[in-house]
DNA sequence: TATAAAAACGGAGTATTCTCCATTATTGTA
DNA sequence: TACAATAATGGAGAATACTCCGTTTTTATA
């Protein structure tokens, strides 16, 4: 999941010293370019809101779309890029509250409320994305293991959390503990596959499964 | 992942009243079918060894075996189910291992002891085997998702775990929690693919990932 | 030992993912 | 507008996962 860029645009670059030997012209992306991964998208939402996404193959994508495979995969290596565009204005939304409610609560709200927060409301998140989100995650496996937790946003809930939790350490409120660690183990108590099997096969409840999270990173943590 | 016998035994069956109107006649294992099995647990060995479980496909498998694909898939259904053939032996010893332990401490360690020395054993485990682990878990995905909380090690951790909290709870020490999520929990924050990543990438160490699983796990959780 | 029942075999066939590259379309410039 | 540069296309093809079923092998019994 390296590099998804919802609206892909080059930088424009300028001729200087540093890269004069190697002149870079810069086009605007193509316009076929554009229409073609528009369609794409559309296409895939439809078939995925239609027979699910597992049952979707990339083929059937491409063909809906009017596009040939390879148009396809160049734009999306797999799947697991093509359900993080769908997803990409949720999450820059999902970003924006979470951040700007840590701007307005600024100093009003110890670190422990702001993780809580930040938990909770993940948790929503990924419960109503569950099917695109699972399949994210598992579009990254084999021998693209690692891009699960190389992806844009594990990598940003990872900062936040971990930062959250060094502020708490610098409260000196904080169990002794990695931080790094802790915020590892905390996203994969929410992972997509898990919360949809707790959900669907174990029968529990998003409030449940909310507390328990909350008992275990933010009550248990408390020094 | 629903049934691997290492050792498929056919039970006897005698002629009963119960079952007279549909007499089930045994037959024993057939001698090929004994003979390929282990064939393909040895060529699967063999390949995974020298090349890596990911790099080697079930044709692969087949060819080395000798034996064709049909045979090879009608025994193994995918490679999950492979992997976990080769590790039952470890997993059995495993098992005995801590069941050994609970029975001889019996009585004169807490309940948080015991889940200490599980997930001190169990991380061990995990990382010693994190290819084969990975590789299981991996070839669950998709329309096999469940498998990974439905396989037989996954639901006998999960019994331990609770059945340690469920103790830890009679005896008053345990903070509100549900036991089954926590040991969700906790299983999610050992699982091989994390686990790798915190490891290779990370670059951290089994005692410092020990002692996370711990403070959270542990500490956090006593009342 | 001969034979019937059935367990197991094997590989052709299908579906899917993903790559490669000759061809086509678009853009910026002259 | 015409042209050169290059970005993008599309579909054949390779690799892999997995299924299906006619044929072969084994077993238990007569």
């Amino acid at each position: 999941m390296n590099s998804v860029k919802k609206v892909q645009r080059y930088s424009r670059q300028t001729r200087t010293a540093a890269n004069q030997d190697k002149p870079v012209r810069i086009r605007r992306e193509r316009r076929d370019a554009i229409e073609n991964r528009e369609r794409v998208l559309a296409a895939a939402r439809q078939l995925f809101a239609s027979k699910g996404v597992e049952e979707t193959s990339m083929n059937e994508i491409a063909h809906a779309a009017q596009v040939g495979v390879g148009t396809l995969y160049r734009r999306f290596a797999h799947k697991g890029e093509l359900c993080l565009a769908l997803l990409w204005d949720d999450i820059e939304r999902f970003q924006q509250l979470i951040t700007a409610q840590f701007e307005a609560t600024q100093g009003t709200r110890s670190a422990f409320e702001q993780l809580d927060f930040l938990s909770r409301e993940l948790i929503r998140m990924t419960a109503t994305h569950i099917p695109l989100l699972a399949a994210m995650q598992e579009a990254s496996s084999g021998l693209r293991r690692r891009e699960i937790f190389q992806g844009p946003f594990y990598t940003w809930l990872h900062q936040q959390i971990v930062g959250l939790l060094d502020q708490a350490k610098t409260e000196e409120k904080l169990r002794d503990c990695n931080p790094i660690l802790v915020a590892d183990s905390l996203l994969a108590s929410v992972s997509p596959p898990l919360l949809a099997y707790q959900i669907e096969v174990r029968g529990l409840t998003l409030p449940e499964i909310t507390n328990n999270i909350r008992q275990i990173y933010i009550e248990g943590l408390r020094k």
